[in-house]
RNA sequence: GCGGGAGUGGCUUAGUGGUAGAGCGCUUCCUUGCCAUGGAAGAGAUCGCGGGUUCAAAUCCCGUCUCCCGCUCCA
């Protein structure tokens, strides 16, 4: 982890957030390509989860939210705002309800109670003295709660459906940490499935299949099956809203962490919201000619942990050079998906003292920025620009030698075996598209070199 | 919040009382025809911050901030 660490500052993926004043505990800044990467993540996401799915809509709802649907949805409360007892000898801590005087563990004092709330209290309003507190949204679900019956209305959708946001949550956590894993500021990209409790597919078999389709998009994204798990969440540890809970846990360096949360909601939003707001959430089955609550299955997952995930299955060094084995410096290949990778290209004459060379790079360089993230390197060795792209996960790198000069042909180097293919200048975009698609093999796009 | 460890140029770090050195990276120049070339010059650190002890502090002491590991807590 530290090793990660070391890269995403060094070039330029995540810097500890404040850090001319010291840093500020457990912010972090995205970078040119942490941003990119970060970027990618979501709208892959977004293209699997809306786009593909004729039965999925997006919404973008505020992070200000009226403070009842705090107090309706349970956060103002169980487990989210506490008041908790610390032993005075030990130092455990309890909540205040569930001891007396003395600490269960060391019969030690107990110090004064004090009130624990995870979510962020701000000031609505320019006066402070007039202003209502307000909270950030701990979740960005209950904006989807809030909004179910608009989009009803307005998309003519029935059940069963889902509604996908992605944006900022905060959390007042206890104890942040492992780096971006545990932020108090993060980003969620969720999706709530509203189903019907009484069709023949029921939420139980919903809740299955948005498990395995959550499970495939990391399996297709590269994760390796034996660093990801389905977490069984047993009763005692579920969240107060969670029928049922699956974790979907990452083998990080620090160990298993979760990084998507999929929950069966059972009624408990659309009920609570119904019983506390002026609206009813039932929903009219015109087949069965009744009302009730819609039931929810929930994927929620977390951005930056997602992309902790793809950083860490991505990371890769060699000793000794992976072409010949005399260099023993580590090198460092950042195999990131292609989907996901933050540069697609980057554009290198062989040599810059040739102006003719560099000429007809930054040529073909501005032509592939139209369609691709590229970058254009003319420093040093061309050997050191392909190392230094490897470590930033560049997909593919293309050279521009003397050969080109002759016939318009360049070469183009696969970052994960490094082997090369020699194709048609005019033919350049459309064949670095295809395999960035995924629509052909690399050796099969050009004549091995 | 508690216990332990650590903060030295962008990164990795040497330096245990006499006001900082290296490797990589960066800038400029020469060299370089395909996988971290070789060479020359240069920029960049009041050693996390504040205070104290001392003739003298990166080094010792106190405070503070940040990070790491373990508790605790948590979706």
């Amino acid at each position: 982890m530290k090793k990660i660490r070391s890269l995403c500052k060094r070039r330029g993926f995540v810097y500890p957030s404040s850090e001319i004043y010291g840093g500020f505990s457990s912010s972090y800044d995205f970078g040119p390509l942490g941003v990119q990467l970060k970027r990618n993540i979501k709208n892959h996401w977004w293209e699997e989860m809306v786009q593909k799915n004729r039965d999925v809509v997006g919404l973008d709802a505020a992070i200000l939210m009226n403070p009842d649907v705090w107090k309706a949805s349970g956060h103002l409360d169980s487990g989210f705002a506490d008041e908790l007892v610390e032993c005075k000898e030990c130092h455990q801590r309890f909540k205040a309800d569930e001891v007396k005087e003395e600490c269960p563990e060391c019969g030690g004092k107990l110090m004064e109670a004090q009130q624990f709330n995870l979510m962020m209290k701000t000031l609505v309003g320019p006066s402070e003295e007039k202003a209502d507190t307000s909270y950030l949204r701990p979740e960005t679900c209950q904006g989807i709660f809030v909004n179910f019956k608009n989009v009803l209305n307005s998309t003519r959708k029935k059940l069963p459906f889902g509604i996908a946001q992605i944006g900022k949550s905060f959390r007042n956590e206890i104890s942040p940490g492992n780096y971006f894993f545990r932020t108090r500021e993060f980003e969620q990209m969720e999706m709530q499935w509203f189903c019907s409790p009484k069709a023949d597919k029921t939420p139980e078999e919903w809740f299955d299949y948005w498990k395995e389709q959550r499970l495939n998009w990391y399996l297709d994204l590269g994760i390796d099956e034996d660093n990801i798990r389905a977490h069984e969440i047993p009763e005692e540890e579920r969240a107060h809203y969670a029928q049922r809970q699956v974790d979907l846990e990452y083998k990080f360096p620090f160990g298993w962490g979760e990084i998507e949360g999929i929950h069966n909601r059972g009624d408990w939003d659309t009920s609570t919201h119904t019983e506390h707001s002026e609206d009813d959430l039932k929903y009219y089955d015109e087949e069965r000619d009744e009302k009730y609550f819609p039931n929810v299955i929930e994927t929620s997952v977390g951005v930056e942990r997602s992309m902790l995930a793809f950083l860490t299955e991505a990371y890769q060094e060699a000793k000794g050079g992976r072409a010949d084995q005399s260099n023993k410096e580590e090198e460092i290949v950042l195999q990131l998906p292609k989907k996901l990778a933050p540069t697609k290209v980057i554009v290198l004459p062989l040599v810059k003292k040739e102006e003719k060379l560099v000429e007809k790079s930054e040529k073909i360089f501005q032509e592939l920025q139209e369609e691709f993230h590229c970058q254009y390197d003319e420093r040093g060795s061309v050997g050191k620009r392909y190392r230094r792209a490897d470590e930033i996960g560049v997909l593919y790198a293309v050279t521009v030698d003397f050969d080109t000069l002759e016939d318009n042909t360049v070469t183009i180097r696969w970052r994960d075996n490094m082997k090369q293919i020699r194709v048609p200048v005019d033919e350049l975009k459309q064949i670095l598209n295809s395999l960035i698609e995924g629509d052909i093999e690399f050796e099969e796009a050009g004549e091995l070199v």
